[in-house]
DNA sequence: CTTAGGG
DNA sequence: CCCTAAG
C-alpha cells in the first residue's frame, strides 16, 4: 500500500513523500517489459528459414554453374535475420574462431566433390549479407571472384543497397546473411550486362552511363520450385534473439519477439555448433557490428560498398560488397568504372560510369536503374569515406571515385523522397509522415515476391537439407556455415499480408553500415527526438517527489507506464537536465520553457531527494518516511 | 534488467 | 538521446 505523509517544511510545503517500498525484481519484471511471443514471429522465422534455405540452396547451384542466372528476390522479416545472425553468433562463440563467408549466413556445402578446392579458384565465392531494417528494401550480396587477371577490363562495384522504413515500428528488422544470387565473372558479366531494353523495362541510359538489370521473373519461379528437395528440416529451431535487439525494439512497438527463454527452449546454440559449422572470422565482425544499433545517416538510408578487395585480391573482410577487379586490367576500357548493385530486390544491376561522368548523373543514374525495379519514391546519395558527395557536379574522378582509386569507403544511400524535391525537407518530426509511395511501392514489391515465390505455402520440403558451397577467394579460411538446416523449419505459412511490412508511417530509412571499419559506421538510426512537454515534466516532477530520484523504473510505472517512446533511462535524464535547467538562469535556458514553479520544484525534490536517499524506502510495514525538520527539506512553493 | 553517469 | 560500466 502506499502510503504518504506531507512533507512538511516549515509548514508550507506542498511536497509529499511516498514511502513505496520497492517491489523486487521478480515482481517488477512484469509489465513493463513484457514480451509476448507471437506465433506470427514463429511463422515468418519460419519462411525465413524455409527461403533461406532455398536462396542458398540456389546459390549452391547457381555458383556451381558459374550462376548466370541472378536474380532471386528475397524478402525477410527482420526478426528473421536476427535469427540467423544470433544463430551464427551461437556457433561461432560454441564453435570456433573460425571464418565463414560473409557472416551469417553462409553455408556448408552439404556433400560435395573433393574437386570443391580446385574448383574454388575459379568459382564464385558466395559472399553477401543482407540487412533489413524495417521494411528494407534491398538486400545486399556479393559475389567474389578470384579472378583479378581474368577480369576483362571493368572495376565493378558490387553496391549494397539496402532501404528501411522503420518508422513503422510494428515491423521487424531483418537482416539477413544470403548468398548471392548471380556472380560476376566472365561468363555471367555477358548475360548479365544485357541492357536492360531486352527486359520490359526501359533501359536507363544517361550521359553514357548504363546500367543493366537481369531479367528476375524467371529466377524468381525457378527458385520457388527448384531444390527444394534437399531441404533438411531442423529439428530445432534456433531462435535466438539477442536481448540487445529486443531491447532495442522494445520501445517500439514491435510485435515482441519470443523471449529469449522461450526461443533458447526451441533449441539451443549447442545444436548449431554440433553440427560443425564454420564460421568465417569474417562474420564475427559482421556480427559485432549487428549488436550495434545501426545508426542512420542524415535519416536516409544508406547502402554502401562495405569492403573492397584486399590488395591480394581476396576479401578482406566480412559484407563485402565490392568487387573490384585487377585496375591493371582496364587499361582497354576506356576508364569506366562499373557499378554493380545487388540485392535480393536489385538482383544485378550494372551500371557503367566513364570517370568523367559527373556525381550528379551517377547518382541519376542509379535512381534511374532502381527505379525500374522498386519503383520512385526516393533518391541516391553518393558516400566516400564517410561524406556525402553534394556536389553533383564533381566528376566521379574529381570526388575520389576511379578505378584506382581507394574505394574501401564507397557507398549509396538511399534516401527517401518525401516530395519530389529535396529530401532535406524532411523533417525529424515529420519522418514519420513519409509519402506513402514508398510505403506502397515496397509492400506491393513484397507482396508480389512472396507470391511469385510461391512460399506461402509448404515452401521446404522438410527432410532435406539445403547447403551452398562456399569457395571462398581465400582459402586460408574457408568457412562454411550452415545455418539453414536448424533454421528451415517446417513449413513457413503466412501470407504475403501477414509481413510485418510498413505500417502508415516511415522513418528515415535504416541504414548498412558503410564502412565495417569505420567505428563510426556501426550506427543505427536514433530516436526522434521528443521535447517533454509541460505535461510530461509536471508528471515528472510529481513522480520523483513522491518516489525520489534513483527509482527511475518505478517512476516509469508510474507516470509513464503508457508511454512507450519514454524509457526510464529517458526520465532519468529528463530529470538531470530538468535540475540542470532549474539551476541556470532563465535567460540561459533553451527549448519551450517549463514554468517557474515546475522548476522550483525540481529544485526542490532534487535537494530533498539528494539529502534522502532516494533508495531509502520505509519499513516493510509501509510505514511513511517520517521527515520531520528538514532544513534541505523543500522551500515552499506559493503560486 | 536497472542505475548512474559520461558523452 | 545514446552508450555503458556496474550492480
Amino acid at each position: 500500500m502506499v502510503k504518504k505523509r506531507r512533507l512538511d517544511n516549515n509548514g508550507s510545503t506542498g511536497f509529499q513523500v511516498w514511502s513505496i517500498p520497492r517491489a523486487p525484481r521478480s515482481a517488477r519484471k512484469k509489465g513493463l517489459y513484457k514480451k509476448t511471443t507471437d506465433g506470427r514471429n514463429f511463422g515468418a522465422i519460419e519462411l525465413l528459414a524455409s527461403l533461406a534455405g532455398k536462396l542458398l540452396h540456389e546459390n549452391e547451384n547457381s555458383a556451381s554453374r558459374a550462376a548466370s542466372e541472378g536474380c532471386n528476390l528475397l524478402l525477410i522479416p527482420k526478426d528473421m535475420l536476427q535469427y540467423k545472425i544470433d544463430t551464427v553468433e551461437k556457433s561461432i562463440k560454441s564453435e570456433d574462431h573460425g571464418s565463414s563467408v560473409g557472416g551469417a549466413f553462409a553455408l556448408e556445402r552439404a556433400s560435395e566433390n573433393s574437386q570443391q578446392k580446385d574448383s574454388s579458384e575459379r568459382s564464385p565465392k558466395v559472399e553477401g549479407n543482407t540487412t533489413w531494417d524495417g521494411t528494407s528494401v534491398f538486400t545486399n550480396f556479393a559475389c567474389c571472384e578470384k579472378e583479378s587477371s581474368e577480369s576483362k577490363s571493368t572495376v565493378s562495384k558490387s553496391v549494397n543497397l539496402s532501404s528501411e522504413v522503420s518508422k513503422s515500428e510494428k515491423i521487424m528488422a531483418v537482416n539477413e546473411q544470403a548468398v548471392d544470387v548471380s556472380c560476376l565473372n566472365d561468363s555471367t558479366e555477358e548475360h548479365i550486362s544485357k541492357p536492360c531494353s531486352t527486359n520490359a523495362i526501359s533501359p536507363g541510359r544517361k550521359d553514357d552511363m548504363r546500367f543493366y538489370r537481369e531479367d528476375d521473373d524467371e529466377n524468381i519461379s525457378r527458385f520457388s520450385k527448384s531444390r527444394c528437395t534437399k531441404s533438411k528440416p531442423s529439428k530445432h529451431s534456433h531462435i535466438i534473439i539477442d536481448r540487445r535487439i529486443r531491447k532495442l525494439l522494445s520501445f517500439k512497438h514491435w510485435k515482441p519477439a519470443p523471449q529469449l527463454k522461450d526461443v533458447e527452449s526451441f533449441g539451443s546454440g549447442r545444436n548449431i555448433s554440433s553440427n560443425k559449422r564454420r564460421i568465417n572470422r569474417h562474420s564475427l565482425y559482421y556480427h559485432d557490428l549487428l549488436y550495434k544499433r545501426k545508426k542512420l545517416l542524415d535519416g536516409s538510408c544508406f547502402m554502401n560498398t562495405d569492403e573492397v578487395l584486399s590488395s591480394e585480391g581476396h576479401y578482406r573482410s566480412h559484407g563485402v560488397y565490392v568487387n573490384q577487379y585487377d585496375p591493371a586490367a582496364f587499361d582497354a576500357m576506356d576508364s569506366q568504372i562499373k557499378f554493380s548493385i545487388k540485392s535480393f530486390m536489385i538482383p544485378e544491376l550494372l551500371i557503367d560510369v566513364p570517370e568523367t561522368a559527373t556525381v550528379g548523373s551517377l547518382k541519376r543514374t542509379i535512381v534511374e536503374a532502381i527505379s525500374t525495379i522498386i519503383g520512385r519514391g526516393f533518391h541516391v546519395g553518393v558516400m566516400l569515406h564517410g561524406k556525402k558527395i553534394h556536389d553533383d557536379n564533381r566528376t566521379l574522378l574529381q570526388a575520389g571515385i576511379s578505378r584506382k582509386g581507394n574505394l574501401d569507403n564507397f557507398g549509396f544511400m538511399l534516401e527517401p523522397n518525401l516530395t519530389q524535391s529535396s529530401p532535406k525537407s524532411i523533417a525529424p518530426q515529420d519522418s514519420h509522415i513519409l509519402p506513402c509511395n514508398i510505403s506502397q511501392q515496397l509492400t506491393r514489391t513484397l507482396d508480389k515476391v512472396i507470391s511469385d515465390m510461391g512460399v506461402s505455402h509448404s515452401a521446404s520440403d522438410p527432410g532435406n537439407s539445403t547447403s551452398v558451397s562456399n569457395n571462398n577467394v581465400d582459402n586460408s579460411h574457408d568457412l562454411d556455415v550452415s545455418l539453414t538446416q536448424d533454421i528451415v523449419t517446417g513449413k513457413p505459412s503466412f501470407k504475403s499480408g501477414d509481413l510485418p511490412i510498413l505500417q502508415t508511417s516511415l522513418e528515415p530509412l535504416a541504414v548498412v553500415p558503410a564502412n565495417m571499419n569505420n567505428k563510426g559506421s556501426e550506427q543505427s538510426q536514433r530516436r526522434t527526438r521528443k521535447p517533454f512537454s509541460v505535461l510530461e515534466v509536471e508528471a515528472l516532477i510529481q513522480a520523483v517527489e513522491e518516489l525520489g530520484t534513483g527509482r527511475w523504473r518505478d517512476v516509469k510505472l508510474r507516470s509513464f507506464e503508457n508511454k512507450d517512446h519514454r524509457t526510464y533511462v529517458d526520465l532519468k535524464d529528463k530529470w538531470r537536465t530538468l535540475v540542470h535547467t532549474a539551476s541556470i538562469a532563465a535567460q540561459q535556458r533553451r527549448g519551450d520553457p517549463v514554468p517557474q514553479q515546475l522548476l522550483d520544484r525540481v529544485m526542490a525534490a532534487h535537494s530533498y531527494w539528494s539529502q534522502h536517499h532516494s533508495k531509502q524506502v520505509s519499513p516493510i510495514d509501509g510505514a511513511p518516511i517520517e521527515i520531520t525538520d528538514d532544513p534541505v527539506a523543500l522551500p515552499s512553493i506559493k503560486v
